[in-house]
DNA sequence: CCATATATTCGGTAGACCCGAACTTTATAT
DNA sequence: ATATAAAGTTCGGGTCTACCGAATATATGG
């Protein structure tokens, strides 16, 4: 009873909705184009539009309709709405100048996980490119950080929804060899993915705690496989994540 | 022929929206509350909040409603839109290190600033908070530097569709002392505001422009008044913002 | 200046959105 | 435990509207 559950939708919302996605896919679009790609009327498509832009979802210079700055807005609110995520992202700021790799802060919604927060040790090329992303929590270090947090049915749920799907040859595809690989993580603190994601990619993870002891988040630390050494992989980084954790658990708890 | 011109809009569309808009402002709902607030049978919330559902753009714990993280991915994509805006990002923070002042780069959209990246020089504290938010852009440094590079049968437009309202004594509030001020702007390449947004609060603002000699939008610095000495505010905070905007301008030039 | 392409407006109808009522579930109090 | 209430969810039906297609306006290039 999950997925798209029996009820009703509103058709012109989700119209609506799939010209703003078709709008980021296309990099901004004419009437035409948009018609086009969904199969709508130009007319149709013409008075979303509209709705969209008096909305100040959407801005139009010339011909060309673009998403428009609100959505900053937006995502101001959801990544301040708990206050544990607003404190994360100095933190990770913090990992990445400290361990002058890849560092990130993820969350769960829906059984899967999120990038909140990406930030580069040296160079800021794609710094911000995977925010908002969403990926596989049993692919990642972050992932099984949290799933490691989450009751053992909740987990079971999640493999049902979204599957065990490989990202490389070293991802764990089997339920039963996951949940053993949990309680490692769990009696650990610490999660590691040894290119299970992708190729020549190693990373640590962490779960954070809120105050309600349930789980909020992971950081996660990440390097190309080949300038991370064994004691770097599986001491140093795991050492410098458990403090920034306990640092991060002990400001969230004073709020 | 500007606001809400003529044509048709889609009604379910501007519901939908609507609701989205409610559950920020009452960070988080159940189907009752936005029933109520919005003057809708309960029945046709829960259809729309299905359809949001569904979109990944609305989550459901309980019986509460809450914006999806969805958003963030929506965020980084018109972030990232403009290489400019990218780059923008860790010169802000820079001027924020710097000076030990609030910094911020805004953008025009629709005649009105928008605030995209925000940084505090020491404790992070509303770090966040006014991403995204609009302001007016004759009430702050930033925003008569944007209008600064504009021509000035754009800022007419502009002024008439916004207005020139007062945020305290100080701001200009007639069109012809405010387009003398931008002259003045445009020569020495700098803005300044004296407590013309918010009481006790100075700031500086330079322009930057894209590669195509048009504004892409500003740098600001802002500090409490009395923080502020007359030669910081006039010689060095404008020298430091001038020095960073050249840096991002040649940056942007080379992609 | 004409030809072409695209944006926008507008009439009419098929169909969906919205309400209200019935039903189900969850919470509270006796 | 059981009753009572309150909220969430489903579903039928009527009205309104979202959609299309054609006509008109606007822009582009030959």
């Amino acid at each position: 009873m999950n997925k798209e559950s029996g009820g009703r939708r509103v058709q012109a919302t989700m119209t609506s909705l799939e010209i703003v996605e078709m709008l980021r896919e296309l990099d901004g679009a004419r009437v035409t184009e948009l018609a086009e790609a969904l199969d709508l009327s130009p007319s149709t498509v013409h008075t979303h539009l509209s709705t969209l832009v008096d909305a100040d979802y959407v801005v139009k210079s010339g011909d060309i309709y673009h998403l428009s700055l609100h959505f900053l807005g937006l995502a101001n609110y959801v990544r301040n709405r708990r206050n544990a995520y607003a404190i994360a992202d100095s933190y990770t700021d913090q990992l990445a100048r400290e361990t002058e790799c890849r560092a990130v802060f993820v969350v769960e919604e829906n059984g899967r996980g999120v990038y909140m927060y990406t930030y580069s040790g040296k160079h800021a090329v794609w710094k911000y490119s995977t925010v908002g992303k969403r990926f596989h929590l049993h692919q990642t270090a972050a992932g099984k950080a949290i799933l490691s947090q989450l009751p053992r049915e909740r987990v079971i749920d999640i493999v049902e929804e979204w599957g065990l799907p490989a990202g490389t040859e070293n991802t764990t595809t089997d339920q039963s060899v996951l949940l053993e690989e949990l309680e490692a993580v769990e009696e650990r603190g610490v999660a590691f993915n040894d290119e299970e994601q992708l190729e020549g990619v190693k990373a640590v993870g962490v779960p954070v705690d809120g105050s309600d002891g349930r789980v909020v988040g992971a950081f996660s630390v990440a390097s190309p496989a080949n300038r991370m050494t064994e004691d770097r992989f599986k001491k140093e980084i795991p050492k410098t994540l458990l403090g920034v954790a306990n640092e991060f658990e002990l400001e969230n708890s004073m709020s």
